[in-house]
DNA sequence: ATATATATTTAGGCTTACCTAAATTATTAT
DNA sequence: ATAATAATTTAGGTAAGCCTAAATATATAT
């Protein structure tokens, strides 16, 4: 009953829901470069979803967009369903992690509620994806993720890898090579003041690593004390 | 590479392959009527996939369609992909057979030939669906079947089904019901001259049934001398 | 505060895949 | 062979989702 968005939609209102989930408005700009779509294309389906019956984004004119109660339900659907997808293509098919997203991102507006149903029971429900990425419940709630940014640990600071903030196959095939994973286990030994590059000792690795903000910035860890 | 192709073409190939099967060419009308699409919508797709920079289909005004080799394979894709996943829905995810259709309906254009291989291999290559239909091999060729119509059985015969031409799930719920599941064995007790319903004993059953050829000939056999 | 640069919106178009109503062919029955 | 019926095509439209170019609003730098 609640899905007749089309494929388009849906990814709008993902796209907006990662855009927002900081607190701040998505600006028009932001979400064509996310969608590969003109800025121009961006401005009149705002326009269309924010004057639909039930609305599904809040829309001012260059002050950018929230997503409205009903806006957020059905992004999450979706963030649901492409997580649920993902863990299940990784559990079940053999895929790794790098070429899951791909994938998911068209099988998530083609699977029905009584599939969803069905992968994320097989799995005995799981609660993140192969990335880390918490998986909304099936009443859409999205987990609290108290995980922080690689980027802000200290020297001496131990932490374990939680959720690596990426979908792109090539970074993920290189974050495997360097041994991010999840679940990997590592000591900062020392940032680099001038360009933010951290070398880090992963555990049950030889050689230490350093990686630079592109990276540490998208890899979340847990701090274990 | 080879797919550009919309949906909707797809679904268009698709069901102009299960019309020509036979040998003859497809109308219009029967299209529009699988498709539930108004015949001047169908009329108006056969001009553009006629006239497709490589031809999907043959088309004379008036005459109806048949696939060029270009269209066949296409079609022998989607049919591949919808009844792989059919089978997969059955096997993996504890599908019954009147509920895959209209999933396979929607993920056989959501999937990657990459995902296709996979599933494939998965289940050690199947020869059919849940509904006994074949599976066209990966380089697309559709099996031969020498199944026969139920209708055309004689009394004492003896015969198991091999497949079923149906997917309404009603249908198949019926079917199911009255026994006349794939590998069901029977013996023709007598057919009625006047209305055709054809009564049958099933192996394993206490009582006969009566079928008429709304079912019969949808219901496929082999007969077993 | 003004000029410049950047972000955003408006205007006008295009393609895909549908639709309905009217015209045209084909088929069938007399 | 006609006339009536059925199938098919043509003509003219619509809604989604895009695009580019031009206009306008906002932000930034001096
Ligand atoms: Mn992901
Ligand atoms: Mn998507
Ligand atoms: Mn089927
Ligand atoms: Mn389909």
């Amino acid at each position: 009953m609640a899905d007749s968005l089309t494929d388009s939609i849906q990814d709008y209102l993902k796209v907006i829901y990662e855009l927002t989930e900081n607190g701040s408005a998505a600006s028009n700009t932001a979400l064509a470069a996310r969608l590969h779509i003109a800025p121009a294309s961006v401005t009149g389906m705002m326009q269309k979803l924010a004057s639909a019956k039930p609305a599904l984004v809040e829309y001012r004119k260059h002050q950018g967009v929230t997503l409205t109660a009903r806006g957020k339900r059905a992004a999450l659907e979706v963030i649901r369903h492409h997580r649920l997808i993902e863990a299940w293509l990784v559990q079940t098919l053999g895929y790794s992690w790098d070429e899951v997203h791909n994938e998911a991102e068209k099988l998530e507006h083609a699977i029905s509620e009584e599939f969803e149903e069905r992968i994320a029971s097989a799995m005995g429900y799981p609660l993140r994806d192969p990335h880390g990425e918490p998986i909304p419940s099936a009443d859409l709630i999205m987990p609290e993720d108290q995980g922080i940014e690689l980027a802000k640990l200290h020297p001496k600071q131990e932490a374990c890898v939680q959720r690596v903030h990426a979908q792109d196959a090539g970074f993920l095939k290189h974050l495997e090579e360097l041994g991010l994973v999840i679940g990997a286990r590592m000591k900062v030994l020392d940032v680099s003041r001038y360009d933010q590059v951290m070398h880090i000792q992963l555990r049950g690795r030889k050689e230490a690593i350093a990686v630079g903000p592109a990276i540490t910035n998208r890899v979340f860890v847990e701090i274990s004390k």
